[in-house]
DNA sequence: ACAGTTTCCCGTAAATGC
DNA sequence: TGCATTTACGGGAAACTG
């Protein structure tokens, strides 16, 4: 009878962070007249680990213009005290739980109770765990087409390729303007299901490959990996990502066969397969004097290194330095034959960072004059920080 | 009859802020042997903007072995609705408090109602009023003998420089293990004072000039501007700050006159006179054709700037880049004739950032092995980055 | 329009729990 | 002892409010 969106956490509904506010709507799918009545609506969550809502548990409805729709907001989820009881062997980013609605709606010939519930959601404490959560979620809704399988994480199943291929592009098109296109796709395919695979649609990927990793194994396990780099993306590469000019997904092997024969100082820009939060890397290609290709790889930038310095910038300015030679920018072509500036040019600036942006020297002539110092201004030599690498 | 130690927050006391835990200790001056009877004592803050103490608000007192005194911790100070009646034209790190704490001594002989206060508090809601909030309490306990004069701030008396020059000073040594010298606070007073006044110990500086600036004027106030600075030397500068290879507060023309006559590539450290949360530039000498010295100061680094590359390795790794010249650094010896890797050189280091602690060469080994890609791994080139200007 | 003030909430660090 | 989870709170940004 009644739909209920979803509560919202920017980007991650259905992930809730204890402590801070959310929004949940509701909206009916009949339109009753009667629903002219005050249509007092009551919210509730299951007590697994025990939170709880803070703020206003009961709200009335009321029509919203732009869709016909009613709309309740609740703020501050809050933990309470959890239960000794209860044990569950989920994880917390498996836990999942419902949130409850719940009405009566009284009319003369008629009084009904009625009832809704959530799609399932992950409670979290700390945004820490928002890319598992967010893991859960979207296995999940690719798997169960119960409406709340609240065990579901006891023993999920696996996903076909063609499934979650269609998800994990779908999360970099719903952050960017640029979806991952068939190639990129075909590189994390090898990635979760081995080269010989082939990329199969039907081949079958793991809960636990995705998101887990085995308890022996330590490492990143590959939707957390994925989730760095869209979080790098976000920050820091949105314009270069949009652009296309990021391959960002490709095996070394793949990366020599594509650099081999171009021009010398052709390089392309991948993602870090290890960097915890997402790491960036240029790879070039030169040739020795017999002509034999040879890639180089700098260390990846990571979010650090990119709020000094942003990527256009490091690629426009990046110094290799050796004893006795002169400096040079090994970077002249972004694959297959783009000079660099004409891709990169348009995001170059002086302004590396955020102290920058003050103009300085304006400020020096207004404040000095403030606090009184009549001293002949003599402005500071700007600078900018470049990335070098010692051959 | 008893003594509050003041509520803690971390260097600053007597600045609380809301939310944010804070803990009083009261003891007794007193060694009543009927203090073994249970003394429970009261907190509660006066109402002027309406605050309250969340949290337990009374206390058993109990002795504590290491000084003998009895001990009670408060938590979570939260602020409540305003009230409406009543208007303060002080602003609201001018604006002081008063803790009260009130027992009972209740003995068959004798029934005393007890009570006693803090020291005047400024309660803020954001980090960025503690420094203006810490002035106040500065300004306050250098001049006001009263315990509680909550309405000072309507019209604060100045502060004589040889007072000021002090609680200055001890600013420094508090955070550091280094004080001003002579020098420096000379500089100092010469910017308060004017510099006619010749530092004049009996020179009068005004609570305006101290922390607020006029309404009409815009720009940093002293303190503010201090303050700025004494954060930076915390976060990025401490070693060498402790060290004494600042000089930090220089006029232009003390600056000049030091350098005049010094080996070429001489240069020295000081505090940008305008940056708004502390700025260091580095400032050194050369010498054209015809002998006459030429000072160049680069544009000041920020937190910002420091958090990726830390002011000794800027020094180490500077470089002046001209069309058709060979890059040079032009930074040689420290003020007055210190090679500069004899005093920074302890602290050059290649990890300019966090990210690089993580040694990323041992991670792709583990984790290329764990993720089950057999490729040979090509370690990637380490790099750093430098700072550049260009002449 | 705006400045002083507060709230929101991410993300580092530390504490806590298991 | 180590890992999972939570708390603490600084700090940037947005919201609020006179």
């Amino acid at each position: 009878e009644r739909q209920p969106c979803m509560p919202t956490h920017p980007q991650r509904p259905l992930v809730i962070k204890t402590g801070i506010q959310f929004t949940v709507k509701i909206r009916s799918l009949v339109k009753l007249p009667e629903l002219n009545c005050q249509l007092k609506i009551k919210v509730s969550i299951d007590k697994c680990r025990k939170f709880n809502i803070l703020g206003t548990f009961s709200k009335v409805l009321n029509l919203e213009e732009s869709s016909g729709c009613l709309a309740a907001e609740f703020r501050h989820l809050v933990r309470c005290e959890k239960q000794t009881d209860i044990t569950t062997p989920l994880i917390i980013s498996e836990e999942l739980h419902i949130l409850h609605f719940e009405t009566q709606l009284i009319q003369p010939e008629l009084c009904v109770d009625l009832s809704i519930t959530s799609l399932p959601i992950v409670v979290i404490s700390h945004v820490n765990q928002l890319p598992s959560a967010w893991g859960s979620i979207l296995w999940y809704n690719i798997l169960c087409s119960e409406p709340h399988n609240l065990t579901f994480f006891l023993n999920p199943p696996p996903v076909k390729w063609e499934q979650l291929s269609k998800v994990l592009s779908w999360q970099f098109s719903s952050v960017t303007k640029r979806a991952l296109n068939s190639e990129q796709l075909r590189t994390l395919a090898d990635k979760l299901l081995g080269h010989e695979a082939q990329g199969d649609p039907e081949g079958l990927i793991n809960w636990n490959t995705f998101c887990k990793m085995s308890p022996n194994e330590r490492g990143l396990p590959f939707w957390l990996w994925i989730d760095g780099i869209l979080d790098l993306i976000k920050r820091h590469l949105l314009n270069i990502w949009n652009d296309g000019y990021i391959i960002g997904f490709l095996s070394k092997d793949r990366e020599r066969a594509l650099l081999s024969g171009k021009l010398p100082g052709t390089f392309l820009l991948h993602f870090s397969e290890t960097c915890r939060d997402g790491g960036i890397t240029i790879t070039w290609v030169e040739y020795s004097q017999d002509g034999e290709p040879k890639t180089h790889s700098v260390k990846p930038y990571t979010k650090t290194d990119l709020a000094s310095i942003s990527l256009p910038n490091v690629i426009c300015s990046y110094t290799l330095t050796a004893a006795e030679k002169i400096p040079v920018n090994p970077l002249i072509y972004l694959y297959p034959d783009i000079p660099k500036d004409d891709a990169f040019g348009r995001y170059y600036t002086s302004l590396d960072d955020l102290s920058e942006k003050l103009t300085e020297t304006t400020d020096v002539n207004n404040q000095l004059q403030k606090m009184e110092i009549d001293k002949p201004i003599k402005p500071y030599l700007d600078r900018r920080i470049i990335s070098v690498s010692d051959e």
